[in-house]
DNA sequence: GCAAGGTC
């Protein structure tokens, strides 16, 4: 008998192994995967481990049109690029299952866990998925794990399961088929090939950005008045404001002033409140990539990386996490211990060393799979860390230590001065116990402002009374670091994926600005189609109703193949509907000014997104009036043949690009042309007279002849 | 090529 255990990822296999073994495990490797075996009760056991989804759904047959449904889980380095380490964690699945007669799945408790271990169970290993068992644990320690092992589930959760998978259905059946129905919409419109994409978290996730983006275009600046008063005490100047903060006439500003000129002025209350400052929760992903955001300006993408590299040095915590809880059992003391060899961490160290109870302040996120993001104790060695792994390991860490120490105290002042019945207030505040500000102080700027005692009753020495004009300001645009929060309150995409997911809408040309986030003409013309044509997309409801439904699934309450087909059926619909109407939204995407109502006359001029697009094209959609007649396609020579235009064209069924004459079908000369980069004619001939072209992608340029029998052809 | 979700 030998059992084979199923984790969800590298680390986690680890870990299992070592809580079940009753010796030492023992590490072994299939290619670059790392598993265990052990024994337990006299029972041989393998771990071994996934890393996150193994598989991934594609489309059956490979088509660029759509509605497209007909899908299939395959293995993820065959639907995505960039996923090849995979492949030989799938590999050692296969090699393991045939050794094991048992099988449990150890994934993390959620729907993502549940499909990542039936996924691995029905397509790595081969297995019936009803015949693996279940372990079921919310914490990684030893003592969860035993517990979990001696009372496994007899199958794994198919309610879960299926949840998930209609999850993974329904996002793919939304997302890729309106990606595909906008590309193709501004293909038609434009004759350009550029991916546009929306789905149900960055659909919303544009949405709002929109909202904020029109706010501010459509804000009216307001005048308004301050006054203030500059009075003088022990030498020192002082600033009060009065107590209505904005005056928004200008006649009553002026009386104000005028009134409170005549005095006398004197003190008519003072106000000491003493404010306790507790010390910041524990980091979640978010809260760190909001923190490192403002501390260092990297985006949440960045700090995910970092945090990501300083966990696989072991020096951090598992990144991914939505806890602010730090685990119960973590041995604080010997963190410490460890952290005070850093000479900049000593002092705090030590003195948390003396306390004699060590309780870390704790926030109310929980996550079922992993704890906050703490040191590990483990050290960086000198030099190791570039500047800004540096910079997040020292937030992390200082982040830590503060959760041990004093709330800080700090002391709130309001002076009201009385001028002739008009108050101004005078506001000062300091910091009375610095406390856990000790070590924190780098990344949290209190205001001081201090002042000197006050009296009540005394007199005021007032230098000037004077009114300012100022004018309210727009809302103000969002940071990275906001939209990941933003997304958070919305309950939108997941701590994994949020930095992604914004990244995406920086790569489709829909938003740009590395800091104040601000929507191009494309982005609010995307939203606005899809609003007008399907605004379920765009709305955080489909979210919701995706997590009811799935709540449905896993309690039984509906099938996972009727909430698919249900879905589907509304988006044949849907599309069918968009299908129609494509040319029209093709042209309203390439808008750039107006509201978009106007069809062929405002168009491509601008499209400044249209990064690929090559001279000439532009103008042909204002004389557009027929369908096929819309577009003026990029002549990039002289066919050979008939004398003809050389165009770029496209193939109906394909949407693939090739290069043939004008006076096709009388003339049949046709050359590929590769399928990616931007296509700039040259004048220049070459072999039998087919045209040189110049080809620009991702900043390469290079020539080449269209004759595939040219020497000097590339691919 | 397109989603969103795990993970390196």
């Amino acid at each position: 008998m030998v059992t084979l255990v199923i984790a969800e990822k590298p680390n986690v296999a680890r870990k299992i192994a070592y809580a079940l073994a009753e010796r030492k495990p023992v590490r072994k490797t299939i290619g670059k995967v790392s598993y265990y075996e052990f024994t337990r009760d006299g029972k041989k056991i393998i771990v071994a481990p996934a890393v996150g989804h193994l598989f991934s759904l594609a489309p059956k047959t490979k088509t660029y049109g759509y509605p497209v449904f007909d899908i299939e889980w395959v293995p993820v380095y065959v639907a995505e690029k960039g996923k090849s380490y995979a492949k030989d964690y799938i590999k050692a699945l296969a090699s393991l299952a045939k050794r094991a007669d048992e099988f449990v799945v150890a994934c993390d408790y959620d729907t993502e866990g549940e499909v990542i271990g039936y996924t691995a169970l029905k397509y790595a290993c081969g297995v019936d998925p009803s015949k693996a068992k279940r372990m079921k644990f919310s914490a990684l320690t030893k003592k969860d794990l035993l517990k979990a092992w001696y009372n496994l589930e007899p199958t794994i959760n198919f309610g879960m399961a299926d949840a998930g998978i209609a999850r993974h259905v329904l996002d793919w059946y939304w997302g890729v088929n309106l990606s595909r129905a906008l590309t193709s919409a501004i293909k038609r419109a434009s004759g350009k090939w550029m991916v546009l994409s929306t789905g149900r978290v960055q659909g919303p996730t544009l949405k709002f950005l929109v909202e904020r983006e029109k706010e501010i275009q459509n804000f009216k600046p307001k005048p308004y008045w301050v006054i203030k008063m500059v009075l003088e005490k022990n030498n020192s100047q002082y600033t009060a404001v009065y107590e209505k903060d904005k005056i928004w006439d200008e006649e009553e500003a002026k009386r104000i002033v005028s009134e409170a000129k005549k005095g006398p002025a004197f003190v008519e209350k003072v106000e000491v409140k003493q404010q306790k400052r507790n010390p910041p929760v524990p980091f979640d992903l978010g809260t760190l990539q909001r923190e490192a955001y403002s501390a260092f300006g990297y985006s949440p993408k960045k700090t995910l990386e970092l945090a990501q590299r300083l966990y696989e040095r072991g020096l951090s915590s598992y990144p991914r996490t939505s806890s602010q809880k730090l685990p119960k059992n973590l041995n604080f003391r010997s963190i410490l211990q460890n952290l005070a060899k850093l000479p900049e961490y000593k002092p705090f160290a030590h003195e948390l060393l003396g306390k004699g109870n060590l309780k870390p302040v704790e926030g109310k996120k929980e996550d079922p799979a992993h704890p906050a993001i703490y040191p590990t104790g483990e050290l960086p060695k000198p030099g190791e860390l570039t500047k800004d792994e540096a910079n997040l390991y020292d937030l992390i860490v200082r982040r830590f230590l503060a959760l041990f120490m004093e709330p800080a105290v700090r002391e709130i002042m309001k002076v009201i001065i009385n001028s002739n019945g008009h108050r101004f207030i005078l506001s000062g505040a300091r910091t009375l116990k610095e406390g856990w500000l000790k070590v924190y102080s780098k990344y949290v700027k209190f205001d001081e402002v201090i002042l000197p005692p006050f009296k009540e009753g005394e007199q005021v020495k007032v230098l000037q009374i004077k009114r300012e004009k100022k004018k309210t300001k727009p809302p103000a645009r969002y940071s990275p670091a906001a939209v990941i929060k933003k997304m958070e309150d919305l309950g939108i995409g997941t701590k994994a994926t949020r930095a992604q997911i914004l990244e995406t809408l920086y790569q489709r040309g829909y938003i740009e600005g590395k800091k104040k986030i601000k929507v191009t003409p494309l982005g609010m013309r995307v939203v606005e189609a899809l609003e007008k044509n399907v605004p379920d997309i765009v709305s955080v409801e489909l979210t919701r109703a995706f997590e009811e439904k799935m709540e449905e699934i896993m309690t039984g309450k509906a099938k996972r193949d009727e909430v698919i087909e249900e879905s589907k059926e509304q988006l044949v619909k849907i599309l069918k509907v968009f299908k129609e109407k494509e040319l029209d939204i093709g042209r309203m995407l390439l808008e750039t000014t107006g509201t978009g109502v106007t069809t062929s006359k405002t168009v491509a001029k601008k499209a400044g997104a249209l990064k690929e697009s090559a001279e000439g094209e532009e103008k042909a959609v204002e004389k557009a009036p027929d369908k096929e007649e819309r577009r003026k396609p990029l002549v990039v020579g002289k066919c050979p043949k008939c004398g003809g235009d050389l165009i770029i064209r496209y193939n109906r069924k394909t949407g693939k690009r090739f290069v043939g004459c004008s006076n096709w079908p009388k003339c049949n000369v046709t050359y590929p042309i590769l399928q990616r980069g931007e296509v700039i004619p040259t004048g220049k001939t070459c072999c039998n007279g087919a045209p040189v072209v110049k080809i620009r992608e991702k900043g390469r340029e290079y020539e080449i002849c269209l004759d595939m029998n040219c020497k000097g052809w590339k691919r």
